[in-house]
DNA sequence: ACCATGCGTGTAAACGGTTTACCCTCTTGT
DNA sequence: ACAAGAGGGTAAACCGTTTACACGCATGGT
């Protein structure tokens, strides 16, 4: 196909930083320097410059930008789901710090494959984002490890960072930054909660062995079981997903099984009590009159079923991810392995779903 | 601050598609030919060159690439907010499609706040983005439409498009696409779903006069009174916005002023049903025994409270403004002005939340 | 044998900014 | 009045890719 000649009056050529300069009567760096902000100049200068660029509608091209050298302007964050609200919340967070700082944001989904995990973080190299925010219940095995090494080093290598975000840190000397929260102290306070109200056989819904969430909660539950010297049994551990559909099976099958032999639950997380709910209700079974229940991560569906439950900060994570990683980006060139960490707290959050256990039943 | 010298071995350079040239004994254009793909090459040459760049784990510089023509690579999406679940399910759907094409999704948000839109709808011009999705109800005014069509056209000349998600059609003229879904036809259903139970005195929670998405939805709740010889009592119209609370707080005025003059209520979305509710509740009034109800949107809510809602296909809209977006970006320069217009299709989902009036009450 | 053919590769010029070495021109101090 | 210096502007060298064009070398037809 023929290329266009100027002639053709159809040519629309965006315009450019040099439409700028000629049209305002100064050079390119001149209208570079005074966009950029950072030089001194004229005030009669400036304002004609300015002037310019809102009659021309000029912006910059950003990938002319980055490559010159200027600072990236891009932050990326990859989730399992966009939809799934304790990501969504997380999302948020990273968002609202990015465009604080005046940055963009890039969102990237796995569905919690690794294959896709892969592609994405590529994909946010090419780009040259500024840090790369992982975020997520994992499988925390020698493969994934040495993964995220293989991504952290990458990163670092082309200036860029690894946040994991709500994910174990990996051994020092990878440069990754890590921002956790509590899931054990809080699995552990709203099991004592349970615990001093007088509950003793508590199911827990959504063990998953080896999955990093699941994992840590569940600990907090035993600790808090066997700091009150209550005996532990196994049998009140039920293998779940932490989707809103598992926790509806797991408690229907349990109920189908023969009458419920537990006066508590604790969800792994809200959506799991939440179906654990609807499985109660179609047994006859109410909130918190014949069983008690608790949940974990204080996200929406929690206010409308009355949980009581544990609060995340999801939307500060995610916040705190990019601080971070914007903080360290300033500073003068620092050496691999200096990995920071920080870790937030949770805290429990009372509504009405947890009743005292009549002392008769104790 | 002196600038490193390449003595110090500290010096960590990107590697470049030089690099990988050399590496494979190579010119950059060969190297760059085989990348894209899209050119013969000779398989040992190809072989070499895939190896260089395994062994440098080298991945191109987007930026250049982006500069230097190919086509580019990202889709842009601004929503008022991530953790909203409606915009999140739009999010979800564009991201999906943006992948499944190769592409990257950059995510805007606005909080509703025009000043804001426009720094972000600026910003991702900036990045070249194929196109701009901006989703959501907003005030249909004259400020709105000028706003629109300057962007349209600004985005138009960069080669980029916009693309109005579940927002009115601008003018013939305007080169924006549009992808709807059936509002008043959704709203008409499930009106006419509680009309032929029975119900007469519907209150209807949320008009917002004005915003484009309560106005459709509105329109479609009195054209079913209408058609069904149902006389409209503007005082069963409850003013409000579409958050949660908003719907506690107008049943419980309304409740609070006085004995319930209604039999059913259509909240203008799931979350005003999922408020409405709880003060029901808080009123010993249980749905649907005492009151139906019926919602819009059929998102996560709805089912835990088992509310009867006309399904807005939310991923879908979401995809289908990507696949407009890039197929259109294939063909041939098109003239402006050839806007697309697309609408979806609603449909009711029907729950536990409705119950026919008995026909001593009708 | 010779020339058109065509494939595979190399060369170099964009792409649209930023950065910087350098120059000009006005102040200002003595 | 003149040298020094600072503020403001200019021009050119990059940044890492893509791509139009040139080129060499087999190949096959006549």
């Amino acid at each position: 196909m023929a290329r266009r000649t100027a002639s053709e009056g159809g040519e629309r050529r965006p315009t450019t930083i040099r439409d700028v300069a000629a049209h305002a009567g100064v050079s390119v760096a001149t209208v570079s320097r005074i966009l950029s902000g950072t030089y001194p100049s004229a005030p009669a200068t400036r304002s004609k410059v300015m002037r310019a660029v809102r009659e021309l509608d000029y912006v910059a091209n950003a990938n002319a930008r980055g490559l010159a050298g200027a600072s990236s302007r891009s932050v990326a964050i990859i989730v399992n789901s966009v939809v799934s609200p304790h990501y969504a919340h997380v999302a948020q967070g990273v968002q609202a710090q990015a465009a604080l700082e005046g940055k963009l944001c890039i969102v990237g989904t796995t569905g919690g494959d690794p294959e896709r995990e892969l592609a994405t973080v590529q994909l946010m190299r090419q780009e040259h984002a500024e840090c790369v925010i992982l975020v997520g219940n994992v499988v925390n095995n020698d493969a994934y490890r040495e993964r995220m090494t293989e991504y952290a080093r990458a990163l670092a290598l082309a200036g860029s960072r690894l946040v994991l975000c709500g994910r174990p840190a990996l051994g020092p000397g990878v440069p990754a930054l890590v921002v956790e929260y509590d899931n054990t102290g809080g699995a552990y306070a709203i099991t004592s909660h349970l615990l001093s109200a007088g509950h003793r056989r508590i199911l827990f819904l959504g063990r998953r062995e080896g999955h990093t969430t699941p994992d840590s909660r569940i600990a907090g539950y035993r600790n808090a079981l066997a700091d009150h010297r209550v005996p532990h049994d196994p049998g009140l551990e039920l293998d779940g997903t932490m989707e809103r559909g598992e926790g509806y099976r797991m408690v229907r099958q349990r109920l189908e099984a023969g009458p419920p032999d537990f006066t508590a639950i604790f969800a792994v997380n809200d959506l799991i009590a939440a179906g654990a709910r609807q499985a109660l209700r179609e047994h006859g079974l109410r909130i918190p009159d014949d069983i008690s229940m608790v949940g974990f991560d204080d996200l929406p569906p929690s206010a409308d079923i009355d949980l009581t439950t544990v609060h995340v900060p999801h939307e500060e994570l995610g916040r705190t991810a990019v601080r971070m990683a914007l903080e360290r980006g300033t500073g003068s060139a620092d050496r691999t392995g200096q990995a920071e960490h920080v870790m937030l707290g949770t805290h429990i959050i009372v509504r009405d779903s947890v009743r005292p256990l009549p002392p008769d039943q104790r």
